[in-house]
Parts: structure tokens; sequence; C-alpha cells
DNA sequence: GTGAAAGCGCTAACAG
DNA sequence: CTGTTAGCGCTTTCAC
């Protein structure tokens, strides 16, 4: 592949010349610029990455570390630090931890290794990831849950209080057993969730029973088991609370396999709005979170930090919203 | 952050030596290794990736560029790659082109700069970025779609079979005015989709009529207007073959909206599979593709190529597979 | 088995 | 305004 050097004498002018003409430095004589551009345009020139990010010390590059590439909430994130990413001529890697604290450790490996300008990164709660973060300095964000024992910029949703209000709200709406069914033990968004639930429960003065909440992973599988034995035990819950819209599909499906119909016998509202769920009979009652908007605030706050223009770390919480449908009211 | 020769320092041998001892070539006395390795530790040494990958002159990533990372089928593509990327050692950079010529070759632009090992491309169709990819070596492979003009190794499925197959067991199930919602002209996919429902027809002996068919872009927010002038007109189809399952969404509120039934009222058959088409009533019936596969056979393609054990370029193509639901008979 | 030294392609002083 | 030169951190001959 063509190097500068190449360029440099097809167009009979030094390497740094051509350097700064293709660079756009002010002082370049109009006519050598010309001749360097048009014999890189010729050889198909592609600066050397590698070469430049070595001599530079730096790359445009933004890392992004989420759980789950299936899961629309973390896409609609990936897309919001993407937006203002690109925006800004920042490239985006995406890695996926499976909440694996191991992948998640390689991950931050190899993105510090490739000298990445920054990190975002939802944690799986690894204390050795926030340790080797922590270590050495590339700036971090953290989306969605904090980075255990390291302060960091952090831009989290108010999981715990729109817990409440969903909680409360089925209250409201009649319904006298309300279970709750969460993700595994140790993921703050799954501990919030249960803790607003509870939360909701007092304030409504409704009886809180270890038998009426279930943990399972965030997905539909174990959602729907979970949702069985819940439904199926004395003394079942009226309503349920779902952590998020892969554990709701599981939770319906629960539902449909029993004859139960969501709403009239049981009051569902599920964590994550998605597109499909006003097609469901009757339609699914939800818990907006603000996904595209916490991607592109976090990756706002990592160029900010990136650029060094701010030195304190922050943590924002911004607040999810209730959706009433159908699936929560009689 | 510390360097190859802040450890050489430490350990009290030659950079040469902690490069042999940390990538573990067999001739180093186990001795020094065992001080190489331990300075590396204490100092939190991590090898400069720019400064290895240039003097090495490649790289262990690959780069995946897709037109939204929001679309399910898209992202169980790169599960896929990314799976069999990660198995080999290899990272994956994720890039969203949003169907858009100009960030697409934005992408291949900065992936070529970069020197990423090989790119993985669901592409546009613009005829430029073809052409950049095949005036530099580095390995490609087409995903889903073909790269327009340049043969290359591709994997695709077979859509108009599928198209067909799909068309023929509506007209099975006793619709004799079958319509076809698909994506934008120029998008293989998409036109082979229209293909494939055209030959069913023919095969079915049901006329066919442009009063039928409808473009929109692969979304539900397009899906919905066109399937609503579709609905509306004189003389409407009694069933539809819809093009991906975002527009099924669109088509699917449409028909709410105008209190028609699938299945009973308007047979539907969408394109791509999810796991909140059975919670519908009726349940959604289907082309499933094998996404997943072709992610991972496509990395496994790219991979080979890049260890150069294969010459000849191939195409692949995959079978999709109808999923017979409760919307597609009355 | 180990070290010295060259050089990957680029940018940024520094001279002119 | 342009060219010469040093050097980013690493791997890899080439001597020893």
């Amino acid at each position: 592949m063509a190097t500068i050097s190449d360029v440099a004498n097809r167009a009979g002018v030094s390497t740094a010349t051509v350097s700064r003409a293709l660079n756009g430095k002010a002082t370049v004589d109009p006519e050598l610029a010309a001749r360097v551009l048009a014999a890189a345009e010729e050889l198909g020139y592609r600066p050397n990455g590698p070469a430049r990010n070595l001599r530079k010390q730096e790359t445009a590059v933004l890392a992004l570390i989420i759980s789950d590439v299936e899961n629309p909430f973390f896409t609609a994130i990936a897309r919001g630090v993407e937006d203002v990413a690109h925006e800004a001529g920042y490239s985006l890697v995406l890695c996926n931890s499976d909440d694996t604290a191991d992948k998640e450790r390689q991950y931050v490996d190899v993105a510090l290794q490739e000298r990445v300008a920054g990190v975002l990164l939802s944690p799986t709660g690894s204390a050795e990831t926030a340790e080797l973060l922590a270590r050495h300095s590339t700036p971090v964000v953290a989306v969605d849950r904090p980075l255990p024992d390291h302060p960091s910029d952090t831009v989290l949703v108010d999981n715990r209080l729109a817990a409440k209000h969903a909680t409360l709200h089925l209250s409201g709406q009649g319904y006298g057993r309300i279970g709750c069914l969460t993700g595994p033990s140790g993921v703050p968004t799954a501990d919030d969730r249960l803790a607003g639930y509870r939360d909701g429960l007092r304030a409504s003065k409704l009886p809180g029973s270890a038998s009426l909440v279930r943990r399972a992973s965030f997905k539909a599988e174990g959602a729907q088991r979970a949702a069985h034995a819940l439904l199926t035990q004395a003394d079942p819950p009226d309503a349920l609370l779902v952590g998020n819209s892969a554990m709701a599909v599981g939770v319906l499906e629960a539902l449909a396999a029993l004859r139960l119909k969501p709403g009239r016998d049981v009051g569902v509202v599920a964590f994550d709005d998605a597109p499909w769920t006003t097609l469901l009979d009757p339609p699914l009652s939800v818990v907006a979170q603000p996904a595209y908007d916490m991607g592109a605030l976090a990756a706002r706050l990592l160029l900010d930090r990136i650029s060094g223009d701010r030195a304190e770390t922050s943590t924002t919480t911004l607040s999810a919203h209730l959706v009433v449908r159908g699936s929560s009211s009689r």
C-alpha cells in the first residue's frame, strides 16, 4: 500500500509537505498542495493509522463495552453514543461482555492496548475491571450502572424511583398482591428495581413477601420459568413488575400458557419500551428509559474529559417514565 | 504509560528479551522470563497496540459494517461474527452505515486506514465502496447482499426462493389477492423478495398487479403508511408478504387501526423471526433467516482469506425457512 | 540464549 | 513556505 513517501516522490516534494498538505495545515503553497492531493489520489493513498496513532500518541476511537448487542436497550445506547462520536470525528468499537467479568476484562485490556481515546462501559460489577481502568489514565464513563469502588463519570437512570412509581400505579389500579421479577442479584439495575418495588409496596401499605419476588437472568427463558413458578404457587401474585423487555416476553408466554390475560387476570408492567408492545392485546404498560439520550450524554461527557475540559467526575441520573397501556388495568 | 524499555530496565534485560518473553517465544531463559513477567505486572504494562501494529504491519481487528445496529437481523449477524472472531483472537469494530453510501464509504475508509485485518460488509450497493475496497488488498466478505461489480466472498440467503415459498403458502391457504410490501428499489434483498413474490404468484396462477406492490424503507413507519394505502384502496389485497420484522410492526399497526385481523381478514407473512411474534394474537407467520450462522460463516471465510488459505472467491447461499403460525390462515 | 540496532510510516520541531 | 531529521514503541534480523 502506498506510503507518504511514495506520494512525496510522485509530487516531487518532501514527506513533511505531504503531511502538511493532507492535514490541511495553512502554510502550504496552494500549487504544491494541489500536486500532493493529485498524487495521493492517483496512488489511492490512505494514511497509515497505526503509524499516525503511534506518532501522535492518540487515536480517534472510542470503545463501548456493553453486555448484549442483541438487547434493544443497549443498542439504543449504542446509537446515541455513535451519533455523537461520529459527529466529533471518532469511530466506535462495540464490544459484548455477555455480562461476564472475564470477557469484560479482556475487552478493557484490548481497549487499553489499542490506546483508544476513551471507553464507555456498562460494568458487570467486577472490581477487577474497575481497578484496571483506574490504574491507567484512559478516560472512562460508566453507563447504566456505576463502576464499583472507583468514582467516574456516570450516567444512570433512576430505576428505583421508576420501579416505585410503577408499583404505586399497579396498586392504584386495584392490584393487591404485586410480585416482582428482576435480574440477578448484584446487578445494580436489578437490585434498584427491586428496592423501588419494595418502596412502592410500603408506600401503598401492601404486604411484601419473599414469595412474591423472583430473580432470573435478563432473558426471556429464565423469566418464563420464574413467572410460571410464581403464578402457580399457592397465593399467586395478581400483578407483576418485570425487569426488562426480554423478560417480559417470557412472562407473557407463561401467562398465555396458563390462560391468564394481562390486565384482566394479572397486571403487568415491564421495564423498557419496544415497538411491538402496542401490538399486543392488551398493549403492554412499560417503564420507558431514555436509552438513546443516555448514550449521547455519556459520549459527550467522555469527549469532554478526553479534551480535558472537566476535572471533577459527575454522576447524572436521568428519569424513566411510566407509559400506561392496557396490561396494567382490568 | 509504561513502555517496553521501562520493563526491560526493571527486569535488567534488553527490550528484545522482554518482547520475546512477553510473546511466549521459546528461546528465553525461564528465569529471565519470570523476571520480565514480574516487572511487567508490577508496572501494569500493556503493549502499545499502534506501535506493535505498525511494526508487524498487521492488526488483529475485523470491521463489520452494517446498516443498522438496532435491527435484530443485523445484530444476530454481529453475534455470529463476534463469536468466531473472538474465538480466533480478533476484535470486532462495529459500524453503522445507516444504509447510506456516504457513511459506508467513510467507515470503509477508516477501516482501510486503521489497517484492519479484514472487513465484513452488508453493502448498500454503492459502486464507489466496492471500488475502494477492490483497489486495496484488504480482504472483504459481503454479507446479506452482494458487493456490486467486484466479485468477493459472499454469504447470502435465498430471499427469492423464500419469498416464493411464502407466497405459495399464502395462496395455498386460500388468499387470492396477495400483496407485497418490500424495501427500497436497488436494495438486493428487497428486490429479490419482490421477484420471489412474483414467482410465487405466477406459480400459483394468481394475478399480479402493480397496485398490489408497495416499497418503503425497512422501518415501521413507512411500512405503516404503505400498508394503510394498500388496504384502503379499491380492490385491496387479502394477504401481505412483508419485507422484514420492523415493517411487520407497521403493517400490524395499520391493520389494527383498520380493525382488520391478521389471518382472518388479511393473511400476513413477514421476513425475520423475532421473540415477540408468538405473543401476538394470532401469532405471526415468518420467514426465519439464519442470521447468526451467516455471521459466523462470513467471519470464518474472512479469517481463512486473511490467513491466505483460499484463493478463489465463493458465494454461499443459505436458505431461509417458513415458520407457519396463525397470521397466515383464516 | 541474549543484546544492539534498524526500521515500520508518520508528525513535529527546527533550520533554512 | 519547505526540507531535514528525530523519534513514537515495538519486533526482528544479525552478531555474539
